[in-house]
DNA sequence: GGCCCTTGACACATTACGTTACAATTTCGC
DNA sequence: GCGAAATTGTAACGTAATGTGTCAAGGGCC
């Protein structure tokens, strides 16, 4: 038998989050439930959950804040509850990355059949090896998503900090589209930029140094005007 | 410059089949029609089709039969349609497999969020082949989509800066068609020009020289007095 | 050909971006 | 917990890209 996966349910609706809760468990699931995103954080840090449902519109910090904030901070799959009329797109899109959204009111059933899509998708490596990539090549470097550092062409590494890792990793997971530095900002920080901050820049601008990409004329991470930075290059999994 | 993506609505219900297509051929993608099974297999042949959206109640082959019968000879992503009170878990278990599923009726632009996201797992911007086309020549000259630059006839690089790039981009988008001030303008900077701007003839300007295009007599990008700019050059799109 | 109007081009103003130095913050070892 | 080291953010200034003003050149119309 399966060990019963933990759900997070997070919604301010009392009612919601028991009947939800109940459903679950009689579904061999184990839930657990929170209103506010402080509760949310507390749970995450006690238990070990592995899918989070979480409603769109909290009080407080709301769902989407959350969202991204859990997207910096780990890989956990997320489904999102939304009312009629939220802008469907964008919450599954880029700048939000949940995995999957229900529209309220929906069947529990209904909420049990994604969760379960989710998780089937998220925990792929049932048998060997996970199918996550262990390095992304691009242009004539490599990327070790494990060891966290750069591999030059001649095969020598080039340590990254935290930051210009998760840069990095975001450029490529987004290669040859144009980011915002206010995207750029909620992928890697959770939340969008002051309209003076310059602080990605300065990041873009150590990622180059390290990349050897000339500002001057990059021919990796160049700059769009107005628009914000582009990674320019074919990219390739590997694992 | 997206390659639109191809998709095959299969339904019974021709009402629903032509209301779809209309919709997601409004939203950039081509879309394809059949009423069942053999229809599908039919349009599989003869089109390169990218995503799947299957009624699951047909008459005769049902949408159950048909997704088990794709998911053995492809890995073609499937949304599945159903009506209210389906076994939903089962569509998207292991027996099916597929992708993604919506309960009728549904609005028109959840199948259309639902697509988008099944396409963007599917067909993750890091690694399979893209949509998108990775080239543009023209005349005697490539414009390379994703280095941003330009490519001589000899195959040197021309560097553009960001609003080169975009201009040239939209003049090859709309290759021998007369684009005036205010519409290059308007794609360019997102609203129109003053009745004094000049920056557009300097932009202009400046891609003609890199071009080597002579103002005096320009073989590409020729002006029409009191009309505008036009790019005159076959196109060919390549990836 | 002369006039008007549009366009091309140069100089310069403006604005966004790159980079350096340093301050603030976090991380890590003890 | 404490202090040092590394990382990250802020401020300031230099630089490159882009827009504005001006004027001259050239086409079209009479």
């Amino acid at each position: 038998m399966d060990i019963p996966a933990n759900i997070l349910i997070v919604d301010d609706d009392r009612d919601i989050r028991t009947l939800l809760a109940e459903y679950l468990e009689h579904n061999n699931f184990r839930a657990f439930v929170a209103a506010d995103g402080s509760g949310m954080r507390h749970l995450l840090e006690k238990e070990q959950i592995d899918l989070i449902v979480l409603d769109l519109g909290l009080p407080g910090e709301d769902g989407l804040q959350l969202c991204r904030w859990l997207r910096t901070k780990s890989q956990l799959p997320v489904v999102m509850l939304t009312a009629r009329g939220e802008p469907l797109d964008r919450i599954l899109g880029l700048e939000m990355g949940a995995d999957d959204y229900l529209v309220k009111p929906f069947e529990p059933r209904e909420l049990l059949a994604r969760i379960r899509n989710v998780l089937r998708r998220h925990q792929p490596s049932v048998e060997g090896e996970s199918r996550e990539a262990k390095r992304i090549l691009f242009s004539t470097w490599t990327l070790d998503l494990i060891a966290r550092h750069l591999l030059t062409p001649q095969g020598t590494a080039v340590m990254l900090s935290g930051a210009e890792f998760r840069l990095l990793k975001i450029f490529l997971q987004h290669a040859n589209r144009i980011l915002s530095r206010d995207q750029l900002s909620i992928l890697i920080k959770g939340h969008d930029a002051d309209p003076l901050d310059r602080s990605i820049d300065l990041q873009v601008s150590r990622l180059r140094q390290k990349l050897e990409d000339d500002a001057k004329s990059p021919s990796l991470l160049k700059t769009v005007r107005n628009e914000g930075y582009i990674l320019a290059s074919t990219v390739r999994l590997e694992n």
